[in-house]
RNA sequence: CGGGGCGUGGCUCAGCCUGGUAGAGCGCUCGGUUCGGGACCGAGAGGUCGGAGGUUCGAAUCCUCUCGCCCCGACCA
């Protein structure tokens, strides 16, 4: 807390772990590239949580819980899905520990499991060959389950939030009986994605279709919501699959239909991980910290009480609690810091840093008026605080106010977003932009796979998505040179 | 797995080159003065210098081995 957080022009990386461990969200673990998720950016998941899995009970879904431990041959009956993970898992070989020669501890030799177990990197095959016992009739379909979960993936570098060996996260995986369907739901879950990312964590995302290189192990088309970080780089925030018959066969999910014959189901999956913390903390930051939307902040109002004698002291926590007890009437998820042996002043600077949208002072001079001072994390200095709110008023106002810092970060983010937007027509431009200011490049795209792999090698950036709904008219493939109308959106990412 | 760096109180680090009683800042504890934008004074607690071996009268410092972590690259929600 007293280490000052590096500025992001300085070093954006470093800026982005300051933070994480200035505002206590999570620190390091004894385990590498795990991470322990402190009580206050747990409370943050947990909204973001809670507002994606409301939205999944009203499309009609239900949670379910299925086992960490995957028999590793289920991983090998999908041939691109073993490609795509085989090569990140944690396998379990063993189920007992006993006392080597030297006294350590080592797998008992005589508790060798017959099929090992890998953790799961991701549910499609249990939760497959699980759906294929659940699935009968057409009358069963659709099949819509949820599960809550960590997984694990065994990756070489990892970030807080953004890339961890273990993650939290959602798995929605849906079953149906035809693709005209199961593209419904792949689509319709990506909206809900995309609904929550703008409206409760006001990060404007992206929607659109992934290019074959960044489509998941597995699926048949992969869609994507992605956002983009204060330092230009493009966030990958949520996809949703349609897996098409891959897994039906390779799992045997299979329904008799009207007519009495046998029909593999069609299905999706679609996910949501702790990686969102990473993505509000970087879509919304800046030099003083953490700057949390309202919607998903662990406290939305925080109470600084100023005193300076213990008469002046008891008038101002009798106030401040009366005014504690209005907010929390109201709704608010409100905060009264009561530490004595920081100064005012370190609190605003500390809650400021931990991303308070709101703060309400009351001093001596509140108490006199019968009043508050109120002051928001999106506006900095004098410019962002009202004086004089009536303490009878106060709930309405900062209720008002949570409503405004709500808006003014998805604003101040989708201006960022649209000026770092740019398009261009030559590979040259191309490059100097992707190592400028980065940001995503918007443009006319008819190149191959292979070319997609040259470009990253070249300048690290990737295809993020083909964005829904672009109609850009017929263009000029920036690389190629070849007339198209497809559209596709570039950028550096996590 | 390649290339680079670092292991010294809870944290960030100095000391090592040139061996000689283990230091600073922050944090923590106690007391007092403070408190409307990161207060100050005083008194304390706290360290097998990552580990093992060696050289030496003497090792945080020199040598050998070893373990761990961080950064860069190949893979990625």
């Amino acid at each position: 807390m007293a280490e000052k957080i590096t500025p992001r022009s300085e070093d954006y990386s470093r800026w982005y772990l300051d933070v994480i461990r200035d505002a206590q969200l999570a620190e390091s673990s004894p385990v590498r590239g795990c991470m322990v998720i402190r009580p206050y950016g747990f409370a943050l998941w947990e909204n973001i949580r809670d507002g994606l899995d409301r939205r999944f009970k009203a499309t009609g879904h239900v949670n379910a819980y299925f086992p960490l431990f995957i028999p590793m041959s289920f991983m090998q009956r999908e041939a691109e899905h073993v490609d795509g993970f085989a090569k990140e898992c944690a396998v379990v070989t063993h189920h007992r520990l006993i006392a080597g020669p030297d006294g350590a501890l080592v797998p008992d030799p005589e508790a060798r499991l017959e099929e090992p177990l890998i953790v799961r990197p991701t549910s499609e095959t249990i939760i497959g060959s699980t759906f294929s016992n659940w699935v009968q009739s057409y009358r069963d379909l659709p099949l819509l389950v949820n599960q809550w979960a960590n997984v694990v993936r065994w990756e070489l570098r990892t970030r807080p939030f953004l890339r961890t060996t273990e993650f939290l996260w959602q798995e929605g995986h849906t079953a149906h009986a035809t693709e005209e369907e199961a593209v419904e739901e792949t689509l319709r879950m990506l909206d809900v994605y995309a609904d929550f990312a703008i409206n409760d964590a006001a990060i404007p995302v992206v929607k659109g279709r992934k290019s074959a290189r960044e489509r998941f192990a597995g699926a048949v088309e992969t869609y994507t919501i992605e956002a983009l970080m204060g330092n230009g780089w493009a966030l990958q925030s949520g996809t949703s699959h349609y897996l098409g018959t891959n897994f039906a066969r390779a799992f045997d999910i299979q329904y008799l239909d009207r007519n009495n014959e046998k029909q593999y189901c069609h299905t999706t999956s679609w996910g949501v991980s702790t990686r969102m913390v990473g993505a509000a903390i970087m879509a919304h930051g800046d030099d003083q910290g953490l700057r949390l939307p309202p919607v998903i902040a662990p406290i939305q109002a925080v109470i600084v009480p100023i005193w300076r004698k213990d008469p002046e002291r008891v008038a101002v926590m009798e106030h401040a609690e009366r005014v504690k007890a209005a907010l929390a009437g109201a709704g608010i998820r409100v905060k009264l810091d009561v530490r004595d042996d920081v100064s005012p002043g370190y609190k605003f600077n500390d809650w400021e840093m931990r991303g308070v949208p709101v703060r309400v002072e009351i001093g001596p001079r509140d108490v006199e008026s019968d009043a508050v001072v109120l002051g928001r994390r999106d506006v900095p200095g004098k410019e962002g605080k009202q004086f004089g709110i009536p303490a009878g008023q106060v709930a309405d106002a900062v209720s008002e106010l949570l409503s405004e810092v709500q808006a003014g970060l998805l604003r101040q983010a989708t201006e960022f977003r649209d000026s770092n937007t740019r398009r261009v027509s030559s590979y040259d431009e191309f490059r100097q932009l992707i190592d400028g200011d980065g940001g995503f490049v918007r443009v006319h795209w008819d190149g191959t796979g292979e070319d997609e792999d040259t470009i990253k090698e070249e300048t690290k950036a990737t295809i993020r998505c083909f964005p829904d709904g672009a109609d850009d008219g017929e263009g000029v493939c920036f690389y190629t040179g070849r007339k198209t109308s497809q559209v596709a959106l570039f950028g550096r990412a996590y």
